[in-house]
Parts: C-alpha cells; structure tokens; sequence
DNA sequence: CTAGACTCTCCCCCACAATGGAGAGTCGAT
DNA sequence: ATCGACTCTCCATTGTGGGGGAGAGTCTAG
C-alpha cells in the first residue's frame, strides 16, 4: 500500500542517496568542493556505489547549509568543522557556535583596530607630505622618516 | 695620498661592497629574505664575486629601509617595487609613494566598512541566540537562519 | 692543509580554500 | 556496442612572503 502525496520526509526508511553531481546542483557547490569537504571530513558520504561513486544523504544539503552560512560569517572550515564534531557526536552544537562566533567577534574587533592604526600613520604620513622634497642624503623618500 | 680619518661617505668611489651576510646583519633581514628580494628584483646585487657570492652596496640599506616602512604601511611587494623602478629611472618617487598610500587608505577603509558589517551581523544574530532551542527538522542550528 | 664559517643553487614546505586538468573507469540510453 | 555524461584518483597551481634543508663550492684563520 503506497500512500500517494506522502512527503518524502515521512518516508524515512527510503533515504535516496546523490551522487556527488546531483548533491552539487542541489546545493550550488561544485563537484569539487563537495569532494574537498569531503575530504576534509566535513562531508562524510553514507558510502560509495558498486562503481566507486560517493553516496550522500539528504542531510548533506543541511550540512551544507550549514557550513555556507558559517562562512560567510567568518568562520574558517577547521572551526566550522568543530561545530559539525559536536553535533555529530549528538550535542546540540549552539553552544560551541556562540563561542566560535563571539572569538570572531573579538577578532574581528582587532582587526578593525589595527586597521584603524594604520590608516591613522598613513593619514599623518599623507598630511605633511611634500611632493617634491629636498634630496636627503641617499634617502630613496623623505617624506616617509617616521 | 690617503686621508686618515676621512669618513666612508665621502670616498664614494670605493665603494666597500658586502657580501650577503653582512648586509642580512646590517640591515636586520634575513639572508633568506634578501635573496628572495633579489630574485624579485627589488633588491639588485651591484654583481658577483670570483666565487659567486652576491655583492651588494651600501645604499642597498636605504633601499633596505625603504621596503621595510612600505611594507609596515601595508604595500606589497609589487607595488614597492614599482615605487622603486620610478627611483630607478632617476625619478622623484614621492608622487607615486603618494598615490600608492592613497590607495591603500581606500582599500584600509573598505575593509572597515565589510568587517564592521560581519561585525553587525555577528552581533544581530548573537542578541538573539537560543543556547538551547527547539529542534526545528534537519536543521543543524535554528539559530542560524537569517 | 684543514676546520669552520659562509655562500651558492635547487627543491620542497607553510597557511587557506579551493581550482584545473590528465587519464581512467562507470552509468544510462540508444 | 557505443556515445556522452558523469565520476574517480592523483597531481599541480593559485596568491603572498618567505622558511628549511640538502649538497656542493668558497673563503679565511690558524
């Protein structure tokens, strides 16, 4: 007896696998990418086909998800990587992605000081700089003595 | 006729020249650093000894100097250098050292602008973060959506 | 003459996140 | 059977600024 419109999230037990094309579609990574990340053992396969091919559940497009939207913030792939640890090992990952994203906070707050420092020296360099100065010895630009 | 006492600056035509070694201590590089500046043709050798052994002048240091304050300015290599081949041909460099820190404000300042924008988004999503939220399907962490 | 310090070239390696391509194998349809 | 689309592994490359070390040659003091 087959229930017809049954969604396919009900029908647990018949977990279609992808082959990595397919998941790479689904997904707007490419082919190589995916296997990158599988690689990394960001992205287990459920296995491979009789010809060799890697296999992919339907919550790879999850898992994928899940690893863009932390990039795009900021995270690198071995941090984002801890994350997917934690929830593999059957925690709840908030916890470790709030840390994650409060140290990206905090670096990112360095960067923008150091940057701001910098642009500071380089204002002040600019501010008294004269185009065309007195030879200075075998100085190459005397404009930049600090 | 030798002037006792007469400083090294002013019997230009004996130009002492160094070995690699020498100017690695002088100028606080390492000689590592310095053969890869010569190979980039940042940092050119007055020639070879009998033995092969770089031979380097005294106003390599200027030079050396030079590179080192762009660099903690944050140009790169290639645009050193291209403030250096305007020295080379004889000209003043001070236009184009200009210009190049001019850019390199615009650049300081749109890193500012993204990274203060990651920084909101961090922060946004943060001040409503769930440490232990509802699972919601196959999601991986529901706080996470935009 | 020999030991030690110095230098040479050449090649590989780091981070980081992929990307490109060669050459071979697999799958589905005709 | 064969064609095209797909996939596999393996290796190299990208950009940036160097670092490490091998193996060989050079220079200098004792």
């Amino acid at each position: 007896m087959q229930a017809i419109g049954m969604t396919a999230s009900l029908t647990a037990s018949t977990t279609v696998a992808m082959k990595i094309g397919v998941l790479a579609r689904r997904s707007g990574m490419t082919v190589k990418t995916l296997r990158y990340y599988e690689d990394l053992g960001l992205l287990p396969a459920i296995g491979r086909s009789e010809g060799g091919y890697r296999l992919f559940a339907e919550e790879s497009l999850q898992r994928l998800e899940f690893i863009r939207r932390l990039k795009t913030l900021g995270l690198s792939l071995e941090e984002i990587q801890r994350c997917l640890a934690v929830h593999d090992a059957g925690e709840l990952p908030c916890g470790d992605i709030q840390r994650q994203l409060e140290r990206q906070i905090g670096r990112i707050d360095s960067q923008i000081q150091e940057l701001r420092q910098l642009r500071k020296e380089l204002q002040g360099l600019l501010a008294g700089w004269q185009s065309d100065p007195a030879k200075d010895g075998d100085v190459i630009c005397p404009n930049l003595r600090v």
